[in-house]
DNA sequence: GATGAATGAGGATTCATTCAT
DNA sequence: AATGAATGAATCCTCATTCAT
């Protein structure tokens, strides 16, 4: 469903490899996961077998976060083009935005967590993929931003980018701790809608973007 | 001044490994980091005496969360007693809550961190910990925004709590990150006081509590 | 002249593996050259068609040698046969002789160090290809030196064949060393003119044969 | 034996460690030796305990090297000393200096073949510590000839020093190869004997310092 | 004749931990 | 309270080799 019409119907093994190394590195991080356990999920009988395809962890470390972040970084610019196109107010047309990111981050459960890890770390190279992707989002915040000026102090607006980021991002990152907090989980069909509906108001009200419409669904 | 009434004039050697621990575990995780590593920043010449002081590694990586977090409920907890006393508006209540958590996070540069990876990681007794934090965190935002009904629809109440825990919490756990996309260091004074300001607005906004006076310093 | 009457043009792979591989276990010996390395020398993109050249790591390391030291040996071959047909006194004969070996030594600069390793190893079958070689050259050696029996006692003949062997080849397995001594380089052709030189009067003063002509050159 | 009055009688795990390693090392050279063989022959149960010790293996192996040769020096020194206060020709000063290198490497029946591996290596670490060694050597031995300007063209003294080294070594470095070639042990007492009187011949010979007594025993 | 993939064994090194001193 | 030494298990990665294509 993610990509082609005429799908490998046999997964090719580097991306099973991807795989697998995305949830384990999403769950534990780099230094957390061997190689020898990313190996054995893909079924590999031995670990030599992966590096046939990746150079050492670090590179396939690197391939699973840019495979993810390149992903959403296309999602991303589509909703932009898209954007481009409509017509209706900007309240719409950022939350139609939002939404698709929330659909990504749904459909890639680990990709939130693995994110997260990269922007933590202290690894140029990750971090400068993680950047790939956030760069674009939060200067395009910033535009938005400082085109209908009237909301936030032109200094606040960075730190204004910045927090619906992690209003977005944040509840896929600690959906592990929120299942300690929230009383139903976090990660149901019922309250991914929930936390949808909640970010269609509290990203325009951030933004300051009046929500014309009574359209909260 | 952290804690005692006669203050170690020399901080003991457990102290300095929780220091060390702190910054290190924060830094790279808990996989990442060596006991070696922390001893050696200690000036202890040989990784058994660590265990003079604590029992093992996770002992030691739950002494540190422990520390810092109930520092930082002590924070809360206060703020929540000088609160009740106070008469002013529940927009000024809020704001002088949230600047203690911010001034406890600047104090603490390790903090923000080594709490998201305690969320982050599959580590039960870890998060556990952080959830002697979050919860009454959770809880009280939760009964504020019950208390004034009119702002949120009930179940999306606990989504607004979590979405202003990332508002506050993202942009200390992001630095790193947000080096590499804001104009000047976000760990300045300046820029920190600006964010301080952007929560000052943000979270009321959020909360919908309306900002009635004009005092935006 | 190396070998056929139709020259291979284009050197045929095999003979590039042997080649890449002289070079690389004369460098750094049996076991610190590994079969990946070899192949890439040759431009093969996979170690595996290597074997289809030759059975297995230690197959080829045998073949290289066998190759450079049946080749030498067919060069003092020659100078004995050369040697027996010349009326020249002894002096003349044993010169020309060791002039051959230089020649091939210099000709072939990874066969000194070749020889010297696998004179080392703790490889029976290495060994033997050695000593294809110095046995004639050893057995040689003592003949004449019986023959003429003048200038050594019997017992210490073979330690007299033995060291001019060592003044012969040592010069060429230490090339590298030597650079660390001697002003210039030990491999420049001044330098091995002089060696030339040095051997021409210094192999027959250990032999004990005169130089009744003043013929060093 | 080799050294002091009151013996450690239970040898360091340190020198045991770097025993074993001098004896493989010298066998089978730094690429042909695993950390894990030296660890058993010490009789560690783990290799981990060696790098107690050492802090990796070129480190030991430098240690190793390091050792043997500053010994080595140690007795051409000593050597040096005897020899200037001696009044005797240059031919026994020479002689016995070659005598107390011969009871050196008969003693470290090791050490001349890991010299020659290191000086074969493309090691610059272990070719400078040989080089301690050998720069004295030669030097010493250019000086002597230079004085003597008799006997050798002075573009051709280098390679004399070279020589004489080869002559001296050589015969230990190649025990192995001479096992297969002279018909009893070159190890054994009568021929490390004959090889004595075969240097303390040969050399001055090469040298071209005249053997004026009669006195090869 | 060459290649991509796989594999078992082993490489050096680091890990957390224990124990005697 | 601290240290030197030891250890078993695990780390990442490379080795030579095989097999199907």
């Amino acid at each position: 469903m993610t990509t082609a019409t005429a799908p490998p119907l046999e997964p090719t093994t580097s991306d099973a490899i991807l795989d697998a190394a995305e949830r384990r590195f999403a769950e534990r991080g780099f230094d957390g996961v061997s190689v020898r356990e990313i190996a054995a999920d893909v079924g590999l009988k031995n670990q030599a077998s992966l590096y046939h395809h990746f150079d050492n962890k670090q590179a396939l470390y690197e391939a699973v976060l840019a495979r993810g972040v390149d992903l959403l970084i296309g999602v991303v610019e589509e909703s932009a083009r898209a954007g481009s196109l409509r017509d209706g107010g900007a309240a719409e047309t950022v939350g139609s935005y939002v939404d698709r990111v929330v659909t990504y981050l749904v459909a890639h459960p680990n990709m939130a967590r693995l994110i997260q890890r990269a922007s933590l770390d202290d690894d140029a190279a990750a971090r400068e993929i993680v950047l790939r992707l956030v760069r674009p989002l939060f200067d395009g915040g910033v535009r938005l931003l400082r085109e209908r000026g009237d909301s936030w102090p032109a200094d606040q607006v960075p730190h204004v980018a910045a927090g619906i980021y992690h209003l977005i991002f944040g509840y896929f990152v600690d959906t592990a701790l929120l299942r300690g907090v929230m009383h139903d989980d976090p990660a149901s069909d019922d309250a991914i809608d929930r936390q949808r509906k909640f970010l269609r108001t509290a990203v325009p009200r951030l933004l300051g973007i009046e929500d014309t419409q009574g359209d909260r669904r």
